[in-house]
RNA sequence: GUCCCAGUAGCUCAGCUGGAUAGAGCAACGGCCUUCUAAGCCGUGGGUCAUGGGUUCGAAUCCCUUCUGGGACACCA
């Protein structure tokens, strides 16, 4: 538990106390203490407002309520220093700073696993994202869901459940059918033969290296082979090749998958045949015009959905129920699908699948990553100028870099659209929160050079009591926020919570930065005390840039 | 047509399991570098929280109406 909820917990439990000791009401009839942290400094560190919910329960005025709950409260336990009855009848309650000075040799002796709690209890979770087909590069929607999906991972683990990040390879379906016949084409016309790609085939120019690459290790040999063989030559060697610049794309996008799962594993595991029979056999298909269908009607989908078609081919949908039954079968809690905003209407057959394989549509979580729109000189940039697509991850990291767009992607709602402004993100300037954050890092990176006249030997030593100014309280306080942030973003798969809070804490650094020196030769107490402190905030702020992927540099 | 998401300051957005005077950045205006990084700090102005109703001690937050914008609605993947 950490220091903070140790604080609010201990102050639950007296409320709870003077309440059933002022005879305001039974044991059994107390509401939940609500506890927050009033948004005005003037009104306490913690206040609660359990005079108004008892309003009924007492029969009484909720500052009547709030006197003769004060009167009865225990004030030695708890840090306590004031308590105060404001407004409509909140208790604001006022401590003393010895609970946040604590936070200081917490922190320090925590390092790197600050922040962590046990709040998700080890649940077994597993996040896949991105799993973009193997048909060409990744572009810049691929690269939000990667950014958000990475950070989910990194968060959930933080916040104490098992979380592991999977690919999934789309590398048995038409697509890549599609992708095999396009390179088969392309090939056959660079070696000068008559070929064309089919209508709804790739006709992107990787495609073209593709085949002189083909040409250069293979020559003409590759076109006297049977057809059969050379499809399924061309389907492989293409998706082995995609699959190397996607995962280089986003390994330098620092986003790394523990588990990349193949589709075409699904069939040579016979697993989509035993999803199809176990469906079959519990009665949630039918036969109609010669197709086989789910009946998801029945769990909230709009309507049913066909797994087999009438030619006697899968549907996507149907892999796709033997990938989820997979993932279930092999213990997952938890499943969270970072969806494009494309796949949208998918969801509530997904879910519904889910429910006729017996699980409880509830273990997935559809996270839908909206689309994002570039900005450029206050114009919307459709098209990339380099491919005339739309514009590739490669594209983006090159053009702003990793820091800028991980942390630009992280810092909205996933789920609500981004206009992405090329310009501030690449400008080295106040307008751009990612140097404000990496500055305040670099800040005292640099402070800390300078502080070997400061170190302390045992934090023990130190007189922590001395940070009582208004900057350092603040600080400290925003210190002791971040195990609570981290479990709260994990618990409600909101990233973006993270950039938020790390551009607050290093907004308290600026500030206190700019009011304050802390290597100070003629207050060395004070000013070991503050290197202490800057040694906290450091980091939490590297452990908070660690979450969303973004580099925490010494120098700026 | 049906469904989903959104509408908060000039701009981009927080806040949304109901709580005190609705926040931040940018833009505008005014200050701060002989002192640890001015990629910084301090201050001023700026709002019918789209609309109309409801729920209650109390609503930006929950429910319904209307308007506006975006997206989704295949025997495609």
């Amino acid at each position: 538990m950490t220091i903070v909820e140790q604080v609010k917990n201990q102050l639950k439990e007296e409320i709870i106390n003077a309440v059933i000791k002022a005879g305001l009401a039974e044991p059994e009839q107390v509401p939940d203490v609500v506890l927050e942290v009033p948004k005005d400094k003037a009104h306490g560190d913690f206040a609660a407002n359990m005079a108004m919910q008892l309003a009924r329960i007492a029969k009484k005025a909720p500052r009547k309520i709030a006197e003769e709950l004060i009167s009865s409260f225990d004030k030695e336990k708890g840090h306590i220093r004031k308590i105060e009855i404001a407004g409509p009848g909140f208790i604001n309650f006022f401590l003393d700073n010895q609970y946040l000075t604590d936070l200081i040799p917490t922190i320090i002796e925590a390092g790197d696993g600050y922040g962590a709690s046990e709040s998700g209890a080890g649940k077994k979770v597993l996040v896949e994202f991105v799993s973009a087909n193997p048909t060409g590069s990744l572009h810049l929607g691929h690269g939000r869901g990667a950014a958000v999906g990475d950070a989910l991972c990194k968060l959930l683990n933080k916040a104490g459940y098992h979380a592991v990040p999977e690919y999934y390879i789309n590398d048995g379906g038409n697509q890549i059918t599609n992708l095999a016949v396009s390179i088969e084409a392309r090939y056959l016309q660079e070696l000068g033969r008559d070929a064309e790609i089919p209508e709804n085939g790739y006709h992107g120019k990787d495609i073209i290296e593709l085949a002189k690459q083909l040409i250069a290790q293979y020559g003409d040999s590759l076109s006297s082979k049977p057809t059969e063989e050379r499809i399924r030559f061309f389907r492989n060697f293409g998706v082995e090749h995609l699959m190397r610049g996607i995962k280089k794309d986003l390994a330098d996008f620092r986003v790394h998958f523990d588990q990349w799962f193949s589709e075409r594993s699904l069939y040579e595991e016979h697993k989509v045949e035993e999803a199809l029979d176990f469906l079959k056999n519990k009665g949630e298909t039918y036969e109609k015009d010669g197709a086989l269908w789910l009946k998801t009607s029945e769990y909230g989908d709009d309507k049913d959905r066909v797994l087999v078609k009438s030619d006697g081919s899968y549907t996507y949908f149907m892999p796709d129920i033997a990938y989820h039954k997979d993932k279930l079968d092999r213990g997952y809690e938890q499943l969270i699908d970072v969806f494009g905003a494309d796949h949208h209407g998918y969801v509530p057959r997904l879910k519904a699948a889910i429910q006729s394989l017996g699980y409880d549509p509830d273990q997935l979580t559809v996270q839908i990553i909206q689309l994002v729109n570039l900005f450029k000189d206050g114009e919307k940039v459709k098209m990339s100028k380099r491919t005339g697509k739309a514009v590739t991850m490669r594209e983006l990291m090159e053009d702003v870099g990793v820091d800028a767009a991980r942390y630009f992607f992280a810092m909205r709602s996933s789920d609500s659209h981004l206009d992405f402004d090329l310009d501030l993100a690449i400008s080295h300037s106040n307008e751009n929160p990612v140097y404000y954050v990496q500055y305040a890092y670099a800040r005292i990176s640099s402070m800390l050079k300078r502080a070997e006249n400061f170190e302390h030997d045992h934090i023990a030593d130190l007189d922590l009591n001395l940070l009582s100014g208004e900057k350092e309280v603040d600080l400290l306080k925003k210190l002791g926020d971040f195990p609570a942030v981290v479990a709260d973003s994990a618990a409600k798969l909101a990233i973006q919570h993270v950039p938020a809070y790390l551009f607050d804490l290093a907004s308290c650094l600026h500030s206190f930065y700019n009011a304050e020196k802390v290597l100070d030769e003629s207050n060395v107490a004070l000013s070991k005390a503050r290197v202490a402190l800057m040694k906290a905030v450091r980091i939490t702020l590297k452990n908070g840039m660690e979450l969303i992927g973004v580099d925490a540099p010494e120098k700026m």
